[in-house]
DNA sequence: GTTGAGCGTT
């Protein structure tokens, strides 16, 4: 049991912080911590978690009380197996508030920085010149965190609980249930000239690309996709849209054991 | 139960 990161930030004015990138998934702080504090003094160690399962993100943040151990700790950390897994160990360089870091540490406001600011911009380059972006091409977890982080977090990721389907949550999934109201939406039809080309009658041309390779071999669907059910009359007790009653409760007794 | 480039919390 760690004590880092149980009240947030102690003290970063005087803290050098290290970014350890590629540690395992199961890496806590505690198994860092004894690590990092054989090179130096450890004041506090910080792994981003995940908001919604809570796991690691593959990454941890030593801070340390000095920049001599701090160097040695990321040249004599950097590299080592941990967990069976080598980890990287360097300084951090963007912080959390977007605060000044210079190797590690968060350089604070300089008074003398300050009138060494220049009043005259003889260039942007002169302050746009640690724009370093390099490109953060990931491979497939880059909706893991960004699209909550930037997107999700102003909308909700969590009031989705009201329908996450997308055929029902988009309100009209196909034609069986947009043929029907279509009729009666006489009077909406003034905004109905939004799609003329998709109008009803002329489906998508994808979705009728392969009408006989559809997933269904030869046997009944395996959702139940009967015509019956089409016609807006499930034999089966199911969702009215064919859906099972239980997207949103899989398991209540779902977090019990620690996996 | 999975995932692997990156930069952080009360």
């Amino acid at each position: 049991m760690s004590h880092f990161g149980r009240s947030g930030p102690p003290d970063i004015s005087d803290t050098y912080s290290l970014l350890v990138l590629n540690i395992t998934f199961r890496t806590t702080a505690d198994d860092l911590f004894p690590l990092f504090h054989k090179y130096g003094d450890v004041v506090d160690i910080f792994i981003p978690k995940d908001r919604r399962t809570g796991d690691s993100r593959g990454f941890a943040f030593v801070r340390y009380k000095y920049a001599d151990e701090a160097q040695k700790a990321v040249e004599r950390l950097d590299g080592r197996v941990v967990d069976g897994r080598e980890i990287t160990v360097q300084f951090a360089k963007y912080g959390p508030n977007a605060e000044r870091i210079h190797k590690g540490r968060i350089v604070e406001s300089d008074p003398r920085s300050k009138r060494s600011r220049s009043p005259r911009r003889r260039h942007r380059d002169d302050d746009y010149k640690e724009k370093d972006y390099r490109r953060r091409s990931r491979s497939r977890s880059y909706d893991r965190y960004e699209r909550d982080r930037y997107r999700g977090r102003d909308k909700d990721y969590r009031r989705r609980s009201r329908s996450a389907s997308p055929d029902k949550g988009r309100g009209r999934g196909r034609y069986d249930d947009d043929d029907r109201p279509i009729r009666s939406r006489s009077r909406s039809r003034s905004r109905s000239v939004e799609s003329p080309p998709r109008a009803r009658g002329s489906p998508s041309p994808r979705r009728s690309r392969s009408p006989r390779k559809s997933a269904s071999p030869r046997k009944k669907s395996p959702r139940g996709e009967s015509p019956e059910t089409r016609n807006g009359h499930s034999p089966t007790p199911v969702s009215p849209r064919g859906r099972p009653y239980a997207s949103r409760s899989p398991s209540p007794r779902k977090s019990d054991g620690d996996a």
